[in-house]
DNA sequence: ATCAATTGCGTTATGCTATAACGTGTGCAA
DNA sequence: TTGCACACGTTATAGCATAACGCAATTGAT
């Protein structure tokens, strides 16, 4: 799914998840832009549904929070599964790749005759700069 | 984790979820058991909260809903990440392990020196039954 | 036996996450 | 012009999870 331009609502929601350190839940997102006129929690949650349709934001499922996507332009979801590092201290999120991982899934998937729709990877625990 | 004897409460959760077809929410689970006393929501996370501790039960992240483990007496999480498979149609869940997915994300978390807490895998989708 | 610490339990209240339902306005194509 | 699709705004409600209090039973020293 590419991109099209962004309303004014998705526009501000990609926004601050940009320049956000990490994710951010709808309600955090709601809080930062009650200047720039967002009054209910639907307004966050249709953008953000959209900005996920787009693919330039990810649902940490985990902890209930969004984050923007780590590698603009290369259109993560079209070379396989998206995994999540989460430090639990500091927040901070690492998005990567697995192939292979991706190959054992799709592989142990189609042993099954399971047919994926969204496949959710997220460690959590504590990043280099975090640990004791 | 071993399980010990599971406490009135414990045991009366960890049925209702052995007895279940797929996963239940809290609040189903809640529920079910307002006949056996139960009247708070609290009474059914802390019961949930144990059994989780003891690897009896899993949680599944991307529903907010919870399983009986499929594997009792093996130990689960003593031999790898645990893997679900969620058919978003009959709500059944498959429950597996693949050693190779575990090197290749713990090789990753190693080349990073990320410390991991809990790893979350969900592949959410149709299975075989539910296949059009 | 007694005291202190731990654990489980019950209850009330609250907070956080997400969606339903209704109505408005705008742009575009038949 | 009429109909449709889409974004938007608002109010209300549903669904998920925990804080904080107090009490009772258990355990494990002393
Ligand atoms: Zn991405
Ligand atoms: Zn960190
Ligand atoms: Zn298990
Ligand atoms: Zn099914």
């Amino acid at each position: 799914m590419n991109a099209p331009q962004l309303t004014r609502n998705q526009a501000l929601v990609f926004d601050v998840l940009e320049k956000a350190e990490g994710p951010l839940s709808a309600y955090t997102i709601l809080d930062k832009l009650r200047d720039q006129g967002f009054r209910a929690p639907l307004q966050v949650y249709r953008a953000l549904d959209k900005l996920l349709e787009y693919g330039v934001v990810h649902r940490l499922e985990s902890i209930n929070s969004f984050v923007a996507c780590a590698h603009p332009g290369e259109d993560c979801h079209s070379h396989g599964i998206v995994a999540f590092a989460i430090c639990e201290s500091c927040g901070q999120v690492i998005e990567f790749h697995d192939h292979e991982v991706d190959h054992r899934l799709m592989g142990w998937v189609r042993s099954q005759k399971f047919k994926p729709a969204k496949t959710t990877i997220e460690i959590r625990g504590t990043c280099e700069a975090c640990a004791a």
